[in-house]
DNA sequence: AAGTTATATTCGCATATACGGATGGTATAT
DNA sequence: ATATACCATCCGTATATGCGAATATAACTT
């Protein structure tokens, strides 16, 4: 399939922003080790069902996550694995910044 | 600095979320190779300047830029040149997920 | 001080997103 | 067929986000 580089900026930036949500973001985590049920994922994050269960349908509708149904439960899994690996470098990254400016986010306006 | 596990969480969801746009994101690339001023931003992105400044200034709420005031232009840098690396590979193992799985992207429901 | 350039902010509006609770649907078991 | 377990979707609501147009602020110039 070929892919335009508009497409790609579109792909792109819909992935981050389907990354940038506490919920979502715990469930990629709680993903990375192989596949788990939306009850157990239920139980990790501690939220309602609905609320679990429409993180992950966008999460596997942007294509971060597929499913496969073992009877009545449906396991969610991470369709590539080196999206962690990028999750984890950018928050060592996020990490050093705040360690070395400290304040200096969310500082006052430059005027 | 000493930061939590719950606020590197949240700060990380927060800056996906910053770059879970197009235009944010085409800014962000567009300052790879170093400052530009507000005015050179939005001739590279065609789009109204207030626009431009709006979205420059929560890049820059969130860490992610730094300014510098230089006359009665302001100049607007990555904070740290890191952040490219991390979202060019992320849009690597993207392109390689929609040219592996082609059309399987918002496939249809499980049921 | 008045004018000019560059940038930031405000306002009103339209759209998108997230939530809880209720409901609907599917698969297995009895 | 009924019951149960598991998951998805709908509904109404509250909040967040993005935009264009107009306006405000800051710095420099004359």
């Amino acid at each position: 399939m070929r892919v335009s580089l508009d497409e790609l900026e579109m792909l792109h930036s819909k992935v981050c922003r389907s990354v940038g949500d506490v919920r979502r973001l715990q469930l990629l985590y709680a993903l990375e080790n192989g596949a788990l049920s939306v009850n157990t994922l239920v139980g990790i994050l501690d939220v309602p069902q609905p609320t679990v269960s429409r993180h992950l349908s966008l999460l596997r509708q942007n294509g971060l996550l597929t499913t496969e149904r073992a009877g009545t439960q449906i396991f969610y899994s991470l369709t590539d694995t080196r999206i962690i690996g990028i999750l984890d470098n950018m928050r060592q990254v996020l990490h050093e910044m705040v360690e070395n400016q400290s304040g200096k986010l969310d500082e006052m306006p430059v005027g």
